[in-house]
DNA sequence: GCCAACGTTGGC
DNA sequence: GCCAACGTTGGC
């Protein structure tokens, strides 16, 4: 899952504990929220437009897609025209904190693995906020997270 | 700030 | 349903 840390970072997460992911207006984002995020599922936390960009900690799902309700509010940011009280149009999930990380494993350092090649967030043009990760992936950032702290 | 790689919109 | 124009994302 991914933030720009100016809007919202791991240590916003760790300071409420939990957070509702609102503000996704990107239909196979929100499917994903929708269709495959279950209670306990667990997620790595992304920073984007960072310095540096990449994983900064972990977080857990803690309660399923609900209806997202600033689409409704004119004066949110995330006000989309379309949504309607009977038709919110955009769900989202609510995430719990786990860890942060003490060093961001950047990008570049993610590039470099081997075992993380075919990883959605790598891909070039990939712009979902939400993505799916498999758990050799998840696994293997944990370790490299890990590792990074000796 | 640049720009590639998207997704969305709306006229037709 | 097509697709040009436009807007956005996000690494660099």
């Amino acid at each position: 899952m991914k933030s720009e840390p100016n809007s919202y970072s791991i240590k916003d997460l760790q300071r409420d504990k939990t957070a509702f992911w609102d503000g996704v207006r990107n239909y196979q984002a929100r499917n994903f929220m929708i269709n495959d995020m279950k209670i306990g599922d667990k997620a790595l936390f992304y920073h984007s437009n960072a310095k540096p960009s990449g994983v900064t900690g972990l977080a857990t799902v803690c309660k399923k897609a609900e209806p997202d309700l600033t689409a409704l509010d004119k004066k949110s940011i995330y006000y989309d025209p379309k949504a309607t009280k009977k038709n919110p149009r955009w769900k989202a999930v609510t995430v719990r904190f786990v860890q942060a990380f003490e060093k961001t494993l950047s990008i570049q350092e993610l590039r470099q693995e081997k075992a993380l090649r075919n990883m959605s967030l790598l891909k070039t043009g990939q712009r979902l906020s939400v993505l799916p990760i498999t758990k050799a992936e998840y696994e293997h950032i944990v370790k490299m997270a890990k590792k990074s702290y000796v």
